[in-house]
DNA sequence: TGTTAGCACTCGTCGTCATTGAGTGCTAAA
DNA sequence: TTTAGCACTCAATGACGACGAGTGCTAACA
């Protein structure tokens, strides 16, 4: 059986008044609704080709159909007209951004709620990943004669700083050569290309002290290793919005999966390449998220991808409305972040 | 009509009951669960009484009886015996611990995890509060020829750093010069004394370069004036584990209420003084609480109040095992800080 | 005088059953 | 090929009665 042209505008149909009112949706429902010129009859019989062909699907005998993922590929691939944002939606972005912030947290965070009000989803933002990231500068502040601050300040901004104790016989001048020596040594090279073993000669050098060294090491360690997947969310209570989520069981197990750090990172890590990527219900490789669709896209700081932002929603999703508030979000914090950072 | 022994047993046995239950309960219950000696008629009579006395509330008619706030209030200032926490529990928090954490963001965000994981309710931390935090070192760390990273160590760990943006022209020597500066004008005070007309005159001796000045008195204004109100949470689903609040229109209200972050900061903010505080139900100034129950206490480095940590529940919540985990909480973090900080 | 057994009464909950109405599939006519 | 018409399905809704947990009151009892 062909989709042809008078198939794909029910389709169409069908699937702009599911999204809008989460209700099975019958023959005479879109007749009524959408003028297709045909009668309602007409497009029971359509419709019943669409659900054999997979498009449709039926939650019982008496009750209207609702689109299927596959449905939703379809609409997302093909029939979507991407519609740009409102004036007054970049101009809210734009302004966000226009409040100098120094911290970058501040800028995810706040990247985070902006999307999150815009789409009326639950956004999802990954801080910067580390491996992506280059160290600037490593240098060990003296704060006391027992504590010294390692900064390392990396090219996303300042990345982690870290309390080490020191011995108390240890002076400024020390520091300094120490710090010098981890410049050296660790100084535009990624997160990912940090290897412990060149410190072997420091702590042959400061044989003295290897204790410190070996805090050091530790300290640095810690961030190119831990599974830092900081996550930051926006509207994470928009979930109740949706007829979907009245359920007490559904809107529960839906704010656990947003609690599954793992899980959310992988998902959105996976979101590649340019653009923005749509994840479909069952498209979803976990099991939880059968049920909603995923939008991400990354950002970057010049060519090099720094972190995901993505909204999550009933597979019901204003997809042309998601999709084009994450195409600009992404542009625009990349743009915003390369300014400030990029080389 | 006087409270006797009788009565309060009565009504011990209430609350006891409507605690670990959830439902209102009736005379034979009591009479049967609760070896008191006596017949349901006669706890019926009493019930009577407690109920004139405000003990007690009827849903309807023919329900059984919940307590009120006022029998909350009585029981957590004179029933309740705090039981102490179980060796794992208290193991588990001092493992926490052990663990070295350099970040006291880090430190926080695991008070709130095991709070929530030890009483099952949802748990709130107040990090730092700004007034109370003492400075004990600025510096102005060059990265490269147009940034710096302005670093304010503070008796509470590192807090904030900024990165800040610097004319072209300016050298390390330079910097160190305005960072001694600084640290003359602050060191050891709190951000509740900072006083920026102090800088005026630092303002002049740069005259050369204002505009850096500026940026640094918009940075450290930020820091203390900014109502950096943050917030940790930890189980903040729990709140499904409670059928009354299986209705979603609830559960979204509750889970709104942790959103409105003044609001929290002001509830636990003001529980001052040394031990536990306790607000049941309408006992809390807001409105949105009249049906919750906060317990919180506040930590400290030394004998400087730091912030709060609190846990919120339904009214009727596990009081003993509440206070007790807040307390030991409290107790272990402020032992914990102080001993990393401190002085 | 306090305690208790007994009983009528209240009222929310639960299961049953009939009604309703949205929606379908099929058939036959246009 | 399209459409009007019709029988059929089935979830949702509401009415109704049975049930039972719980109360308050009364009268008897220790």
């Amino acid at each position: 059986m062909r989709l042809d042209e008078r198939k794909i505008r029910i389709l169409q149909a069908i699937i702009d008044d599911f999204i809008s009112t989460a209700e099975p949706v019958g023959s005479r429902t879109i007749a009524k609704k959408y003028n297709l010129g045909v009668s309602s009859a007409t497009i029971r019989n359509e419709m019943s080709d669409l659900e054999e062909m997979g498009y449709l699907e039926q939650p019982h005998t008496s009750a209207g159909r609702i689109p299927s993922d596959k449905a939703y590929r379809f609409y997302v691939d093909r029939l979507m007209k991407v519609k740009s944002l409102k004036k007054e939606e970049t101009e809210n972005i734009k302004q966000m951004y226009r409040n100098k912030i120094s911290q970058i947290e501040q800028v995810i965070c706040n990247t985070a709620k902006i999307l999150s009000d815009i789409t009326n989803y639950t956004s999802i933002v990954l801080a910067p990943q580390m491996n992506s990231i280059v160290i600037k500068h490593i240098q060990l502040v003296p704060i006391d004669s027992r504590l010294a601050l390692l900064v390392i300040v990396t090219n996303a901004g300042i990345l982690k700083d870290t309390v080490v104790k020191i011995p108390e016989d240890i002076d400024a001048d020390y520091l300094n050569r120490i710090s010098n020596i981890l410049n050296k040594l660790y100084k535009n090279k990624s997160f990912g290309q940090v290897n412990l073993d060149d410190l072997a000669g420091v702590r042959k050098e400061f044989a003295r002290n290897s204790s410190l060294v070996d805090t050091l090491i530790d300290a640095l360690s810690d961030h190119y290793s831990k599974s830092d997947k900081d996550i930051y969310y926006g509207g994470t209570t928009n979930i109740f919005n949706f007829p979907e989520y009245q359920d007490v069981v559904r809107a529960r197990s839906f704010l656990n999966l947003l609690e599954e750090k793992e899980l959310l990172y992988k998902l959105l890590s996976k979101a590649e390449g340019d653009g923005v990527t749509v994840s479909i219900g069952t498209e979803n490789p976990y099991e939880e998220l059968r049920e909603c669709s995923i939008v991400s896209a990354t950002y970057k700081i010049g060519d090099r991808v720094l972190g995901s932002i993505g909204i999550i929603g009933p597979t019901r999703m204003e997809y042309s409305k998601a999709v084009s508030a994450m195409d600009y979000m992404a542009k625009t914090l990349s743009y915003y972040l390369t300014s400030l950072y990029g080389k």
